[in-house]
DNA sequence: GCTTGGTATATTGTATGCCAAGAACGAGAA
DNA sequence: TTCTCGTTCTTGGCATACAATATACCAAGC
């Protein structure tokens, strides 16, 4: 349980939500598939004690959390954090896949050129080879870029579909970008995608971002066999 | 011990999930869009006195309806039947497109010649016109052919995930079936996408089924102004 | 020493009570 | 008659008490 970051609440909105808030923050702070098993426990009496709150607010949080799946409840058994499995995982960034190629269609034909713009600018500060060394931010950048393209689609109901995955999204991300000169081709299919979408190719630029989530499962599927 | 064949004893759901349960199964009775303002009011004390049981697992079950969007709370004035706006639901149709199109790609790749022809199965007593005079049973095969092309992909979050919306999708479709002659250009589309399934096209499945439910998208904004 | 049953304890599941925020309603004044 | 202010009543939000059940530990018997 140490192993988790929790920050005090935020006083406005009820208890209930800013409870949700506080332990979905800890539990997304937290590189869930490198700690003890045991740490994934989450006892409500000990979350309660630390928020500050009773356990009846607590409960609610756990069940939204278990909803969009952060967490699982084995009944009489409570909650612990849910780690998803390999297949689980190959599954989502399917799901993903759907969302962001149907985004992408999306900025191609409603989005303003400024929009698409910005989406280079996102990955300005990389320029001449910088990656490297620079592997969070850069690997920050990327989740940013695909995340901002399911925000110009302008579609709420879509970025909200997203953002249930997203923190499963955000970790395989950041534990691929690093393996063996991936973001060499990754910052090369990015540079393809913003182009279909200047030229306001829907059907491409759908293409594109859908291989190229669908090129990071078969890339998990190939070399992440810890899982 | 080996000898007596036991199951497992019926791990009776627990009383919150039951509650959910039953009102979600309330809510998916009643024609939403259909009933007095006055009638989506959800009251705590009501349905747990209707229920039997007490407001704590209502406001689980309540929190849980939340979080799919099958309930709106206002803080402090309780919970409410949620009915989505047009513009809601033209999202609503625009993720389903992104997950069908999706999974129809899937099932082109890696379903079975079997579970593919169980398609046609489908529609198979619906042959030789006799659509018109049974509107409500077409209706209802329509929204299973759309529902198994999911299943069919084999992907269970893409399945958990479209089950999400699928109560709306099925209130549009329900509603906009029965709308001038659309059925006939429906049923030409499924045959089409069967057949391209059957091809293992998957470029083709996926664009058709997409085409498919921006279609109806398009139906639902030129012709329901009443939402 | 190992197995097995019993008991204590810890923890979840459910019910209930209290409180505070809004809404509804009524009374009084303009 | 209408507007406004105050009171009451409704209703959700939270805390807590109680009940049900799982786990852990210990003791007794083989």
């Amino acid at each position: 349980m140490a192993a988790l970051a929790l920050d005090a609440i935020r006083s406005d909105a009820s208890i209930s939500v800013r409870t949700y808030e506080a332990i979905r923050a800890a539990i997304t702070a937290t590189n869930i598939y490198e700690i003890e098993p045991t740490q994934l426990r989450l006892d409500e009496r000990e979350l309660a004690a630390r928020l500050g709150v009773s356990r009846t607010p607590v409960r609610e949080a756990l069940v939204r959390l278990e909803h969009e799946e952060l967490v699982v409840s084995v009944p009489r058994r409570g909650y612990s954090i849910a780690r998803k499995s390999k297949a689980e995982l190959l599954e989502i960034i399917v799901v993903w896949a759907a969302l962001e190629s149907m985004a992408a269609r999306l900025v191609a034909l409603t989005a303003s050129d400024g929009a698409i713009a910005s989406l280079r600018e996102i990955f300005a500060t990389f320029e001449g080879g910088r990656i490297a060394a620079h592997l969070d931010e850069y690997s920050d950048a990327n989740l940013r870029f695909h995340q901002r393209i399911i925000e110009l689609s302008g579609c709420e109901t879509l970025r909200r579909t997203a953002d249930g995955i997203l923190i499963h999204v955000r970790s395989i991300r950041h534990r691929t970008i690093a393996e063996n000169d991936r973001f060499e081709k990754s910052i090369v299919d990015h540079m393809h995608i913003i182009e279909a979408l200047e030229a306001r190719d829907a059907e491409l630029a759908e293409r594109l971002v859908r291989d190229h989530a669908l090129a990071l499962a078969a890339h998990v599927d190939a070399n992440d066999n810890d899982l």
